[in-house]
DNA sequence: TCTGGGGTCCTAGGACCC
DNA sequence: TCTGGGGTCCTAGGACCC
């Protein structure tokens, strides 16, 4: 049967929900009526442009390069913080808002969520529900989004990035070869940096040259990735819009520190308070981790990963810090080290499981317990990085 | 490049087993 | 053993997304 999908994208969502905040507070400036960017500390070396407004996009400006460039691009720039806080909940706000028409909504990220209205229409056009939320979300919360019109998930989402702000796209089938062929194969989803070159090589330009390649000759040269940028080209995605909220695949935090470190004893002490980050949120939603991931970034850029399994799946935080730490042993150093990342993997539910003959002793459970609770009270944040900086 | 931080999924090679 | 083939698990790295 035919969907009736919607997806709905906040128009330059960080810049946006920080302008409607300062409006909220008494500012008499709305920052999307300048040349302004959301950007990162310079000073802490992650000094890159999280969101634009329109204006400085004209200048060239593009998400993701360093602030550095942004302003020499255009040096009336204004830049501004993010508030991740004023983010969430400006987002939570936007779902339940959306929970008026259908509960089969995927939060595909913070500014970001496919609606299934397929049986949820009573008679309307889809196109005239979108017009109306599109209408209703900025009477309520004055900022504005841009919704794509389709019936599946990857058309809905490439109608949704077409012209911006604002405004309503559909793209449906019949459609593809007159909206979605003529444009470059970098705008296809899924397709990144890595993969244009190549496709240029083969002289695939745009989505329609894709989709128009054999496609036996794409999954020899991509595999697995070649089939999906094929079927993408060619408008077909059965994937369903996910309701429900799963539990995470794995859990990690990450940090660039604002000086490079030169020795392991530098790196364990970001690593405990990355250890305590981490087996808090794993705490939190009640999961255990069977492998623990290092991350490290040379000041080169380049990353170097070591994994090991833990002996049984673990929450605690000292059996991850002890874990760590032997990882840390047998990675090689002899480049400054930038960045410092600590993932878990494989993780499963408490729940489920049975209790092993290994179990972890009750007193560190409870010692972990104590310290969660007390994160609760102050708020995690300001408690790993008073340890940061300690650090 | 003065280049964040949170994720997901895939691949390739080696170890190990039958 | 101058060694075949298949399956599974583990690990490191890479590609992509927002």
């Amino acid at each position: 049967m035919e969907r009736k999908i919607l997806h709905v994208d906040v128009n330059n969502a960080f810049l946006s929900w920080t302008a409607v905040d300062m409006l909220r507070k008494g500012s008499s400036l709305d920052i999307r009526t300048i040349p302004s960017i959301i950007g990162g500390d310079e000073e802490r070396r992650s000094g890159i442009v999280l969101a634009k407004s329109p204006i400085a996009k004209k200048f060239g400006i593009v998400t993701g390069e360093p602030i550095y460039f942004a302003k020499k691009k255009c040096n009336q720039l204004q830049v501004f913080k993010g508030d991740f806080n004023i983010y969430r909940k400006e987002s939570d706000n936007l779902y339940k808002f959306l929970l008026n028409y259908t509960d089969k909504i995927e939060r595909f990220s913070i500014d970001e969520c496919f609606m299934d209205l397929t049986g949820f229409l009573m008679d309307r056009e889809l196109l005239s529900i979108a017009q109306e939320i599109n209408k209703l979300v900025y009477e309520k919360f004055k900022f504005t989004v841009n919704i794509g019109v389709s019936s599946n998930k990857l058309l809905a989402k490439m109608a949704s990035d077409f012209e911006k702000p604002n405004k309503i796209h559909t793209l449906y089938r019949e459609e593809i070869p007159d909206k979605m062929w003529p444009l470059p194969v970098s705008e296809l989803f899924m397709i990144g940096r890595k993969t244009v070159p190549k496709l240029l090589n083969m002289q695939i330009k745009t989505i329609g040259d894709l989709a128009k390649t054999d496609k036996n000759l794409l999954n020899k040269k991509f595999g697995k990735h070649g089939i999906q940028m094929w079927e993408y080209a060619n408008g077909i995605d059965s994937s369903e819009v996910k309701n429900k909220k799963e539990l995470p695949k794995s859990i990690g935090n990450s940090v660039t520190l604002p000086k490079d470190a030169f020795t392991k004893e530098e790196i364990e002490k970001i690593l405990v308070a990355l250890a305590e980050q981490v087996t808090y949120r794993l705490r939190k939603y009640n999961l255990l981790a069977n492998v623990v991931n290092i991350q490290l970034r040379t000041n080169s850029f380049k990353d170097y990963s070591h994994q090991k399994k833990l002996k049984a799946p673990s929450s605690s935080t000292k059996e991850i810090i002890e874990l760590s730490k032997e990882i840390l042993e047998q990675m090689a150093l002899d480049e400054p080290i930038r960045l410092i990342g600590l993932r878990v993997d494989n993780l499963e539910n408490k729940d489920e499981i049975q209790i092993s003959f290994f179990e972890t002793d009750e007193k560190q459970n409870k010692l972990d317990k104590a310290i969660d609770e007390l994160k609760q009270k102050y708020g995690y944040t300001k408690i790993t990085r008073a340890r940061r900086a300690r650090g």
